[in-house]
DNA sequence: GGTGTTTTGAGGTACGCAACTCATTTTGAG
DNA sequence: CTCAAAATGAGTTGCGTACCTCAAAACACC
């Protein structure tokens, strides 16, 4: 009827008594503190195994009495997605103050190797740990490996540097989130057979080039009918993006599908209701499939102007990249299922 | 350049001191104790304010002493959902223990009011908090309402009670589900007309009634092409389910879409083949959406049989809900928003 | 001014662990 | 067997809070 997961009550005292040795060598053992025999490591180790002993963390953290802090490194930019891991981050301030941590942003632009490299470097004699938003750039790379290897936790955020050292990445695969919105974009299409269009910020971004990558992969296997049209470079930017989509629009009557991988959305939906306005109302939407819960691209969703985001939840980030830091820091193990973001797909009726 | 988000230091001690009393007092203001003029508690108050003071969890829960035992109330049959909230409880047992968290999960008959009401009743005497999957009914709101009374904390998952006190509710909007559903079955549809039908466990279900009710408003709202049928209640078995699903089919040959509101999956799996069998392989895919990620809607998703499912985070579920209790059992502030439970909508190229 | 009551101060203990010192024992090399 | 080095025991201190006791002070009331 009542099956017990966990029933513990034990100090390192009794651990001390079953091993047979005293306090003090416990405590070496469990530091990897020098001046202890194997044999004796052994016998403590099996110890701890056997009562599946856990150092009570509050314990532990109260005795070590050190203030943590963490540097999280973000985009200098007004960007809504990157302001909104901010804003959650402000709302822990409780969380963190009572568990005596202190986290501190420091904006950089992240898009110029040699800036974000220099702002990373030297960071490591202020702060326990380090959250990125890394360009990967070799650079960068190198500049994140300095501070692992000055012992300060890193984890990359949003945009990964998979062949640094860095501890952890935070956020999301972003192939699979471009064949996601590749079979959304295919299947909301239905039967209707025409073009597809790109928008991106840049093809030199390595989350964009591989949310385009994996798009491009479900559209030729799965959607043979929709031919994908060359990737428009809009830099994130209302103006250019809007521009160039609608000149591909008023060349190409029969464009049927678009994804818009990156920012600049106010200037995608703009280039699309003139679109509408012109078409008159016929049964030739197009379907609009984008990134990221904002302002905006709620208001798009509930207007029906876009058909579903692909989203990756800012608060689940900010929250996972400090509680990694943390766990880091005092040498816990990470709940990786916890700490993997997933991939959202929001449409109008599971707005967040 | 950096913002700094919290510095503090400040112990009960100086705040003592700033107030202008003894610690005493200080503990008396801050855990409700009497014997405290009005004034003075004001004058603490403020204090505590000033400097926005928060007390180290880590002290405070080593003084504080006590181990917490929770309880999770859950359905005793071979659900899979509730199998997996179990095993992502099992997975925590090393965060839970290095907390001193004991928590232990008590099958049983959650369909049957009076036995999971008695189940409830007496609780409180072992468990500082319950976690409980709850049949929306006077006795279970009654018993549910005497745990709080008598100082247990409370929270409902999965399926809510909001009649009762309960301190929180650990799941997803069911009608906002259904309406998810809705939505993605009438897009995937696209262009075409015909029926779509429902099977469901049982409309008595509250949850399962109240996604069918957000199915069918965007149903009727959105897609009025679509026809939906009478709902199907096959009580989440297979064979039940597979029987009448297929009766329906071979019934309609129009049918263009399904909505399974939640379990008994293989059998509407099996009436489906059936059916495509039997079409010979034209173009007449039935949509089907269903509910939760599971090994099977995994395996169907991956077939192409399965359109999309929606689902909620066990894992995360689980965490949440044992986050809530402890921060209730130590009066510490829930995150709301950190423990809100998302609908997610998982296609094959984002399972998780 | 005396009485009883309420409010406050002062202090102690305990929680479990980290980190340290110093004395003592054991071990291994010569 | 000797001596230095290595291994271990025994003990202390402090982290910040909860919870408790007892005495002293302030207050209200007659």
């Amino acid at each position: 009827m009542a099956d017990t997961l966990t029933t513990t009550a034990l100090t390192l005292k009794d651990i001390a008594r079953q091993a047979g040795v005293s306090l003090a060598t416990v405590d070496r053992v469990l530091h990897n503190r020098p001046g202890v025999r194997p044999d004796t490591v052994r016998r403590v180790k099996e110890a701890i195994e056997r009562n599946s002993f856990q150092p009570h963390v509050a314990a532990a953290e109260l005795a070590r009495g050190r203030a943590r802090r963490f540097a999280f490194v973000m985009p200098s930019g007004p960007n809504p997605f990157m302001q909104q891991i901010q804003d959650y981050l402000g709302e822990m301030s409780g969380w963190l103050s009572s568990r005596r941590l202190g986290v501190e942003t420091v904006a950089t632009d992240v898009f110029d190797p040699s800036v974000l490299a220099a702002s990373l470097e030297g960071l490591s004699d202020d702060y326990d740990g380090v959250a990125v938003v890394a360009l990967d750039h070799p650079g960068v790379r190198a500049a994140i490996d300095d501070l692992v290897d000055a012992g300060t936790s890193v984890v990359t955020l949003v945009s990964d540097v998979p062949s640094s050292r860095r501890h952890h990445y935070v956020g999301i695969d972003n192939i699979a989130a471009g064949r996601t919105a590749g079979a959304l974009v295919g299947r909301l299409v239905g039967q209707k057979s025409g073009k597809v269009a790109i928008v991106a910020g840049s093809q030199g971004l390595r989350d964009h080039a591989e949310r385009i990558f994996g798009f491009n992969q479900v559209m030729a296997s799965e959607f043979p009918g929709l031919g994908v049209l060359p990737v428009l470079e809009g830099r994130d930017e209302d103006a250019r993006s809007e521009q160039l989509l609608a000149r591909l629009l008023s060349r190409h009557a029969d464009i049927v599908g678009l994804y818009n991988v990156g920012a600049g959305t106010q200037g995608v939906a703009n280039a699309l209701n003139e679109k509408a306005l012109s078409d008159a109302g016929r049964d030739r939407q197009v379907v609009f499939v984008g990134h990221d819960v904002t302002a905006l691209t709620r208001r798009l969703l509930l207007q029906g102007v876009m058909h579903a985001a692909i989203s990756q939840n800012p608060g689940h980030e900010a929250r996972a990249a400090v509680r990694v830091l943390l766990a880091l820091a005092r040498g816990e193990p990470i709940l990786r299922e916890q700490e993997k973001i997933r991939i959202d797909i929001v449409m109008r009726d599971n707005l967040p």
